[in-house]
RNA sequence: GGCCCGGUCGUCUAGUGGUUAGGAUGCCGCCCUUUCAAGGCGGAGGUCGCGGGUUCAAGUCCCGUCCGGGCUACCA
């Protein structure tokens, strides 16, 4: 039997990377066993309901990369794939009066007034809190009848079995059982006439051939309801799978709290997919060996259930930043510019910098160094190629491309006035941006624009490059740090460099 | 409060009775070098939450305990 899982997200809001990463096992364990990946939309709570929130699960996962074989957007043999659509279709109906008639179900009139009394009363006297009975579990049938004829509203509940042991089979911990006592009714169908969560997603994972049902580990506690539901039907249960969450640096479940959670924003922060998915597959999953770094095929291959690891694991954006660093790394330098080029045509790129980010002394600064360059990339091809070459080993997070090469891409450099005052001050600065000046005809490759300044460096007995080097990197790119300075000087052409060289010139001392 | 899950360097992890407890990240240092990176090498960092047991031998098995987390909605 081929394996299908399904990622079904409640439309209530952004897509945030604990749900990614509950989204990718899914994918990952779904391709790794050649079986389907379905997306299903959990949208039966009209209150909390976003309506823009499918299209960001959709979106934020196909730029992740992770895409399914069956959903609401692309169709499939069990459609509907949206809960709403599938109650109005009917689906829930009969197998709620199955319930009924075989007595796994019954019909509650509480009010939420009644409800919150017994709750407050429970915990007063330090009882279990639930509904394990309450008024209308055992209620005569003639009471029933009373209440719905007088049309009074009602819920139906699931009738849990008293005295027994529940026990459900979990990959990742093995058996784990709760006294059903415990246990107390949950509602299945709303009021409303919804379903719940735990009515709909297990009716609809037996509909739609289910067999393995990996989520969070916050769902445990309901897992013997869900169990127990598959056993009233004769369904054969699915496996459960409960991985472990991610949680934030206090050990608790990712929030907003914890800083950027929403995926979208480490897309406009430059992320790669393949270093998120790489990196978030290896919270609570490792391939059993030592291997970090992975590419989409060598996790697919390499995922099993077997590699889930039951504790909860932390989101480390330093080791994000790393993973992502060493992703960038092993792009070509074609496809590292195709990466930028597609990064810098997201418009969620510039709202980020401009509107999310925390506010900056110009809020706008980045994106339009990221404009500029993604110009250049489109103006002047080559030119760029040539600038991302440099950049590639000095590049963590897209962005920051135009931090180290974005003097490439204007014609003025902003000056760091450290630099200037510590380099464009020394004594021979003046002499040497007109040496360089003078000789720049000459200065046509790598070797020729090294070869110039050692004649400088000679001529004026300096026994390093560094006083010859330092000041022309200032000169060319405004700061201290950067790429290779004879190689930025190839890629810059003396065009570009007269025109710096003489702008250094007057900021130079002993300039005449 | 009740029920349930979890607990190996700061962090992510390997480890399924016998290892000097391994790797990665981050941090520090050295090498390379014109700077910054990248890369290479090395270092610090773990009484495997704690206490008992079982065993010739325990991070690994058992019991207890502590701490953390989840659930305890007509939310998912």
């Amino acid at each position: 039997m081929s394996v299908r899982v399904r990622f079904a997200p409640s439309p209530t809001g952004l897509l945030h990377v604990g749900a990614l990463r509950d989204a990718l096992f899914k994918y990952l364990f779904a391709r790794h066993c050649g079986g389907q990946n379905i997306l299903r939309i959990e949208d039966t709570d009209r209150n909390r309901y976003n309506p823009d929130s499918e299209r960001e699960f959709i979106e934020t996962l196909r730029w992740v990369g992770i895409d399914f074989d069956e959903g609401p957007h692309v169709g499939g043999p069990c459609a509907p794939y949206r809960q709403s659509e599938r109650k109005e279709a009917g689906i829930y109906e009969p197998y709620v009066r199955r319930l009924l008639e075989e007595g796994h179900a019954y019909k509650a009139f509480d009010t939420p007034e009644e409800l919150a009394a017994m709750r407050e009363h429970q915990m007063a006297n330090k009882l279990p809190v639930g509904y394990f009975g309450g008024e209308w579990r055992d209620a005569p049938a003639s009471r029933v009848e009373a209440a719905e004829r007088e049309g009074r509203p009602c819920v139906i509940r699931q009738r849990i079995p008293r005295g027994t042991t529940i026990a459900i089979d979990d990959a990742i911990r093995g058996r784990i059982e709760w006294d059903s006592d415990q246990i107390d009714d949950p509602v299945l169908i709303k009021a409303d006439g919804m379903p719940t969560y735990h009515f709909a997603a297990m009716v609809d994972d037996h509909l739609m051939g289910i067999t393995h049902i990996l989520r969070g580990e916050e769902w445990i506690s309901s897992a013997p309801k869900h169990a127990l539901l598959f056993d009233m039907f004769g369904w054969e249960r699915p496996v459960f799978v409960h991985c472990p969450v991610i949680v934030g640096n206090d050990g608790k479940k990712l929030s907003k709290r914890h800083g950027a959670t929403r995926v979208l924003d480490y897309m406009a922060q430059g992320f790669l997919p393949a270093a998120l998915k790489n990196f978030v597959a290896l919270i609570g999953w490792s391939p059993g060996d030592d291997r970090e770094g992975m590419s989409e095929e060598e996790l697919i291959e390499a995922f099993t259930l077997e590699g889930l690891q039951p504790s909860p694991g932390r989101f480390d954006l330093e080791k994000l930043r790393w993973l992502n660093g060493w992703h960038i790394r092993r792009l070509s330098i074609p496809q590292f510019v195709e990466a930028f080029r597609k990064y810098a045509r997201e418009p969620y790129v510039r709202q980020y910098w401009t509107e999310v980010a925390e506010p900056q002394p110009e809020s706008s600064r980045v994106s339009d160094a990221v404009d500029r360059m993604a110009r250049v990339i489109e103006e002047q091809p080559s030119y760029a190629e040539r600038i991302f070459a440099l950049a590639h080993e000095r590049t963590t997070v897209l962005p920051d491309v135009t931090e180290v090469c974005g003097f490439f891409t204007e014609d003025e450099p902003a000056m760091d006035p450290k630099a200037v005052a510590k380099w464009l001050q020394q004594p021979h600065a003046a002499e040497l941006f007109n040496f360089l000046l003078e000789n720049l005809p000459r200065m046509v490759d790598e070797a020729a624009c090294e070869s110039v300044l050692r004649e400088f460096a000679e001529a004026k007995g300096f026994e390093k490059l560094g006083p010859v080097v330092h000041p022309t990197r200032v000169a060319l790119t405004g700061k201290t740090a950067g790429p290779g300075l004879f190689e930025l000087m190839a890629v810059l052409g003396p065009e570009r460099m007269e025109r710096r060289l003489r702008r250094a010139l007057e900021l130079a001392s002993g300039a005449s």
